[in-house]
DNA sequence: AATGAAAGGTCGGCAAC
DNA sequence: GTTGCCGACCTTTCATT
């Protein structure tokens, strides 16, 4: 159970502000609308439930000579975790690490100036293990933003497995 | 060439708005410090540059119900593409679109309530053509901030074939 | 390019309904 | 949740260095 659902008028909030967290709670009341202590008050009520964990700008990595986006699936070898033996200032170009399941123990994003600069990355990487490189060439679509989840669609199957047996899979 | 290059006091204004994009240029020029006009000035700049691109509230996924995140690479059939037959509307729990080199073609990020949500996402993608998916537990590190480029570290080779023949690699 | 001062506007908080 | 008010702060402009 969640310790807060957000309401319409909260969503319609988020909305504005992940589009301009600059926005002021006069001009954010205007759009809604609502009244200005009243937008206050509810984007002090989801700061404090932890659904507004900050506000930022929004920096071009590519205007400031990082071209180079790339993950990095890699299976630390026993003792030579990067979590556990590297330091983040020793990989500046580490910009998000991911615990897996599965084969691999670890995703990497990184983000460097030139495929030189990543040639070099992944050669320290690859001190910790076997690693596999996924090159990224572009990225034609983002959204920062997060919004109300979306119902589930229920599994169209056709499945001639689904509860042939006993069980059936519900969390 | 880059257009704009951030001196040292761009990249002092760049931290302290992405780590809070909602302070004044006043409460900015202080921290710096830095008068003011100065500071406003300057983001204009760096918006005008399209270095800042914007200022956003950072939502929490988990929060509001989002709990499941993956990367699904995807290698699309011919006449199936993602990108040439789907709308985002479609996949509101497509995030991220990423388009490769090598062998797959798209590198998908998502985000749903759950494994069961999962299971019948992944179906629907499936229909796009072949699918490997790399299921996240968790993001230990995530840094949000664009940080000033750092120095590539020259490759550490060793490499016996390093300049063994004629040509060398560089751009 | 930065500073300082001045002017006008806007904001955010509080209290009352 | 709304309205109204007040003090404070902010942004902008301009002249100066």
């Amino acid at each position: 159970m969640r310790s807060y659902e957000p309401d319409e008028t909260d969503w319609a909030i988020l909305r504005e502000l992940q589009a301009d967290a600059r926005l002021s709670y006069n001009e954010i009341g205007r759009r809604i609308p609502l009244s200005a202590p009243s937008v206050a008050e509810r984007v002090r009520r989801l700061e404090a439930h932890g659904i507004i964990t900050g506000y930022s700008a929004d920096v071009d990595p590519a205007r400031v000579g990082q071209e180079v986006t790339a993950y990095i699936h890699l299976r630390c070898d026993s003792g030579r975790c990067l979590l556990k033996t590297a330091d983040p200032d020793e990989y500046p170009e580490i910009v998000e690490i991911h615990k897996l399941a599965g084969r691999h123990c670890t995703l990497l994003r990184v983000r460097v100036a030139s495929m030189a600069h990543f040639e070099g990355l992944s050669e320290r990487i690859g001190t910790h293990g076997p690693i596999e490189t996924t090159m990224v060439m572009s990225t034609p679509f983002a959204r920062g933003e997060v919004r109300p989840t979306p119902p589930p669609r229920p599994v169209t199957t056709g499945d001639r497995w689904w509860n042939a047996g006993e069980a059936s899979e519900q969390g």
